[in-house]
DNA sequence: GATGAATGAGTCTTCATTCAT
DNA sequence: AATGAATGAAGACTCATTCAT
């Protein structure tokens, strides 16, 4: 009956909500594994909130408390996937500086396709249906455009240290090279599935010898 | 003012009536012209066949008797767009032969660039959402892969006349990086729009002379 | 193939549409008609869109083919009914000029109730709804005050008649006393069912003449 | 700053807490006006019992534990409301005695406008959504007409002291219309805004003396 | 052949109510 | 007793496709 309360809010809620932070984002995470695996199995508009319903093990309610509409979870999908991707490709370009462009791609593509395989899903294919939703989603096409922007403001500066004497313009045409390349990879690994990493990284290397 | 007209074009424009068969050829891309403008502008799936009808100038049954579904016109936008930029590709090439691979690439992608713009819509965005739905389309994938497939043999002998020396799997990687470069080039600056083709050439000549 | 065009629309279209404006206009009072039916019984959020289009034996998408939403129904329906309505009243006033206010009232309330009989569904109710349904829908407020401002007007002419040295003001206070009138008695007979026409008239000219 | 606080109110203000059959009531009523601000702002249907639950700054559970659905909800926010207005309404009448229909109605008119306009919402609107309620809730309807039928037998009594030669039949129409004049202002007064107490008040003096 | 009104299954989303904690 | 996360049935609306004219 008696309420210790701060700001409106309840001791009992302030101090314990019905479900921990850690609880919140672990359901979290589940729609939004089980959203990723239906989408890449079925594309993103042919997927049906039911479909991700049934996959993620929750109510229709619950999902929707988590993310308001299917647009949101679509957004939150993809733009997950390009955190994860971005914070995995710096660790492993801190870990193993790169010497050449086809030393950086020979190393960044293995960890890519590594990467991507994780989990039952490919995050080639969620990244190919990113790139499409981002023509109609201004949102995730901000989302996408800078996290490419800074990934690229990154390899401009490693690029710069191969040729010391590159301006800046120089060391921005090689970003932006280098992440053509990456890119490229991604889609033709994704439509052939015969262009492996060891591939176009010797391919590189043979027109870069040449 | 009442005026005898066929697919927009009046009597006197046409002067006399064109065979039956081109006739139908005319509908037909007069649809599939249509259907990309609005695919580009929209999305495959956020297009709804009342848009392209519309578009078209055409009512649902005309359009119905040309394509028997959506699907099948999705297919035919994305595979006539994939001829005929193969076709130009195949034409820029032979006018004038490369030397190396950013003289390649720097012939290429400008003509891509320009091709892509014709028409009032942009056939960079027609490429990405092709390769989203080649996803789940198994017949558009397969479509898709063959006309990669040729190209990239196409590649692989200019590749090898560069370097007398390589043998069949050597040009096969050459083939699959300039592929990549190519794709990630349409990929690059349809997303984030400031990778323009000399930037991706200029860059492809400096890790190349490095 | 050759057609006859004007202003973009062939011969055909322009001359023969598919369904005649009549009938158009036959459909949408069948399905206005339904909707009034289920409106009354079921009360305006109870009554689903199903409920509708069942009654109206339609599909679906015929019913929103008329009515963008279930909102644009609702106000169409109470709109004409109101009207429906006004005509009537002005036709009854214009036939008969009543010479006092009980005789007014005494001319009005029973057209009224004869009136919102017909048809199998009580207009009385649907009056109620919409004045409720008023309360959220800006655009049917606004509908209802203008037509209820315009019959005051007609009242106050009329009232100013029956009291030559009346001036504005009195006119429209008169008028609005028998707005209020016709008004109240609609809620009576539709919440307590025994308040006639007769009774109302009747208890006003005993307090007329007190 | 943490703070001991029981329905709103602190320790130091309750000073003392009260038995509870009273909190119980105060909790009840708590969720009543909260209910009757949301339904008078939206609608009974737009208004959800997440917006009253939140407008009462209770639990769900708190809120289900005083009704039981609602349908409960919504008629006991009508029901108190009819009741509230009846007590006021006697009260008046008793304390200044009509002379006059007139006279009546310009006492009575003013209170209620003063009653409803209290405590943050407008009574007039709860009463328009209660009517249209009604229809469907045979429960809701009974309750509203036992209210008017006491309240009429009120008014014949006075009515038959005005006009002593009058027979139980007389009394009874003008009850009837002295009911009707008080709601249909309420509806003028809800729908038009425009129409004060005074105006009808005049009016129908004009008329009565016409 | 051409037309476009009609179909109705299927989609996203909401919200009254419950119940484990 | 109180909480609020979870439920899932039900609602409004869309749109690919057909077929009577």
């Amino acid at each position: 009956m008696w309420m210790l309360v701060k700001n409106g809010r309840s001791f009992y809620q302030s101090c314990m909500p019905k479900i921990s932070e850690e609880a919140r984002q672990g359901r979290r995470n589940q729609i939004l594994d089980a959203a990723r695996l239906c989408f890449q199995k079925e594309g993103l508009h042919e997927t049906t909130m039911q479909d991700i319903i049934r996959a993620s093990d929750l109510s229709a309610g619950a999902v929707y408390s988590y993310f308001k509409s299917k647009d949101d979870l679509i957004f939150a999908a993809v733009a997950t996937s390009l955190d994860d991707l971005r914070t995995m490709l710096d660790e492993t370009m801190r870990r193993a500086p790169a010497k050449s462009a086809d030393d950086l791609i020979g190393l960044l593509l293995p960890a890519i396709t590594k990467f991507a395989a994780r989990d039952g899903y490919d995050l080639r294919r969620i990244a190919l249906l990113g790139w499409s939703e981002a023509q109609r989603s201004e949102r995730l096409r901000v989302a996408i455009q800078s996290h490419y922007a800074a990934f690229r403001a990154d390899l401009a500066k490693l690029a710069a240290s191969w040729r010391p004497s590159s301006n800046a313009a120089d060391a921005d045409a090689m970003a932006k090279l280098l992440l053509t390349v990456l890119l490229g990879a991604v889609v033709q690994s994704a439509i052939m599935g015969d262009a492996t990493a060891e591939d176009i990284a010797r391919g590189l290397r043979l027109l870069t010898q040449a």
